[in-house]
DNA sequence: CAAAGGTCCTGCTCGC
DNA sequence: TGCGAGCAGGACCTTT
């Protein structure tokens, strides 16, 4: 679920309990998650200061006076800022508790996330390391797709979401994207020319930021730290809409896949 | 029953 | 024949 806005959204919203907030308390209920959570890593961690809170791709890191607590929501995870005797439910497989009687929840029905514990240098971790340019900062533009999509035959649509290519791109965002800048998703990334990457790289920008702005998209699992959903999904102008009219030209929209994954395009707009 | 927002890993294919 | 890069598919899970 979570793609970049949605993880964003989450990072502001439990900024204001985990920022130079005291770790007193962690409960691991089912360390099962992608890769086995280290309860005694945490644990040790106990008493700690949050000196940091980033996102770096779709990764959230709190950054302790030692080491780095990493977490991912994978495709069905949320945290949520409660106070500290609120009972668990269920996929509630993780708190960490904090002074000022407030806890953050990761809940995760399909368990893709994941929460581990790092040590410096954070960024030579291997999840870290490798990770394209983050796709709102300056170092991302049309210049830097077209010099990866040389001479690649991937669709277009897989290309954009390549975390070595760039980060935080999922598969709601990336029909947006090119549905934003006319770009069919199918064809081959190496076939697309530098004015038409150019053009991907501001739409792709400009999703991403009216989504956080928007507080993410919510379709099924996703919520705010707050428990609110995100509202983008009222503005997704492909993504789910198979059969609806282009809100450009009034064409059907088509779905397909593409690498495993459902595309939305326009057969008109989208070239 | 199939598919759902992610992404790491394995193994195949292709071209040099 | 061997090698590396690129690419497709499987894997991880639960819920609707």
């Amino acid at each position: 679920m979570p793609e970049l806005p949605e993880v964003e959204t989450t990072r502001r919203g439990i900024e204001p309990a985990v920022s130079n907030a005291v770790l007193t308390d962690v409960q691991v209920r089912n360390p099962n998650m992608r890769w086995r959570t280290p309860t005694r890593a945490l644990k040790k961690l106990i008493g700690q200061r949050i000196v940091s809170l980033q996102r770096r791709a779709k990764y959230l890191l709190l950054g302790t006076e030692s080491d780095t607590i990493l977490l991912h929501l994978g495709m069905s995870g949320s945290l949520h800022v409660l106070p500290t005797q609120c009972p668990p439910g269920k996929h509630d497989h993780l708190d960490l508790e904090f002074d000022h009687k407030t806890l953050v929840r990761f809940n995760d029905p399909r368990r893709f996330g994941c929460c581990l514990v790092l040590k410096e240098p954070v960024q030579q971790h291997k999840l870290l390391a490798g990770l394209g340019p983050e796709p709102l900062s300056d170092e991302f533009d049309g210049g830097h797709l077209k010099m990866l999509a040389k001479g690649r035959r991937v669709a277009v649509k897989n290309f954009i979401m390549d975390g070595r290519v760039v980060v935080g791109v999922g598969n709601i965002y990336a029909s947006e994207a090119l549905y934003r800048a006319g770009i069919r998703p199918g064809i081959a990334a190496g076939g697309v020319s530098a004015v038409r990457y150019s053009g991907l790289a501001t739409a792709i920008k400009d999703v991403l930021a009216d989504a956080i702005r928007a507080g993410g998209t919510t379709l099924n699992d996703f919520s705010q730290a707050d428990g609110k959903p995100g509202y983008f999904r009222h503005e997704l102008q492909v993504y789910g809409r198979e059969g609806q009219p282009c809100l450009s030209c009034s064409e059907p929209i088509r779905s397909r896949f593409i690498g495993q994954r459902n595309s939305y395009y326009c057969s008109i707009c989208q070239r």
